[in-house]
DNA sequence: TTTGAATTTTAGGGTTTCCCTAAATTTAAG
DNA sequence: CTTAAATTTAGGGAAACCCTAAAATTCAAA
């Protein structure tokens, strides 16, 4: 098997915020920027980038800012799907305004199982936009019966 | 003020665990039970223990066992309050059996923050037990407004 | 085309959290 | 009293994060 390894939840953190600069926003995903992004110290996040890296996650071209790669951006988008089925949780049935419900889905969405995020998506009829507006990935095993 | 640290989720775990046993279930915690629950040695077990006592969370009686502190307690319900109001979500919610509610809500309620789980209880009418029959503590904050 | 400022990476550490084995201790049952 | 079972101590180890200082690289402006 390609050699697939699990990510961390501070790994998770980077990736939502790389695929989201780069995919969604089209912006250059620069070192100083994430780690701005992420209060912590460019040198850090050379050394996190260098780990995904290792994981085959992105593709890392010393000097020149990175690339997903097919399984990064799978990745990517398991997490965001999660993330986007919490907000909406949040939002349509807690009264949450957007702020919140994403801050709260942001410390959620790493641990929730693949399982639960299906159940809700049922429950609400498989959205396809989340609060931001953003789109909520599809997932083959959350089956739109009846 | 009293030497009131932060617990990790690791240490959560441990005083939900000890919180049931000793006041749910009037059971004595042993390092080796529990040990055996979470799967760990009893070396380890002594370490947290200790740990937790250093933070006032609990008392520990060499040899003898363990007793939670007031500020143990009032910790172990808040967990256990974030806990089973969880659980109430996914079983009410997601038509999820409480095997599963209650393994979800495991992963979760540490990371679930106080104003959300508010909300949760607020939008199911304040529920007082959850779907285990376990008593649901109450919080001061979560006002029962309407 | 050179050069210097800005960006990025390397080198070398440091802390915290969690867990383990082996060797004492202590308890408690017979 | 003695000894098996339970518990604790002693001494480590690995993984996850983060940092500073110094070196490398890029790029844009003279």
């Amino acid at each position: 098997m390609g050699t697939e390894l699990s990510v961390t939840e501070n790994e998770a953190r980077y990736l939502k915020l790389i695929y989201r600069k780069q995919c969604e926003e089209s912006a250059k995903v620069r070192t100083t920027t994430v780690a701005k992004s992420l209060g912590v110290r460019p040198a850090t996040v050379t050394e996190v980038i260098q780990n995904l890296s290792e994981k085959n996650l992105l593709r890392h071209r010393r000097y020149h800012g990175v690339e997903l790669t097919k399984g990064g951006t799978t990745e990517a988008r398991k997490l965001l799907r999660k993330h986007r089925i919490l907000e909406v949780l949040f939002m349509d049935i807690l009264n949450y305004d957007a702020r919140n419900a994403c801050k709260e889905a942001s410390k959620l969405d790493y641990y929730a199982s693949r399982d639960l995020i299906n159940a809700i998506c049922r429950a609400y009829g498989h959205p396809e936009i989340c609060p931001c507006e953003k789109t909520i990935f599809s997932d083959s095993k959350c089956k739109k019966n009846k």
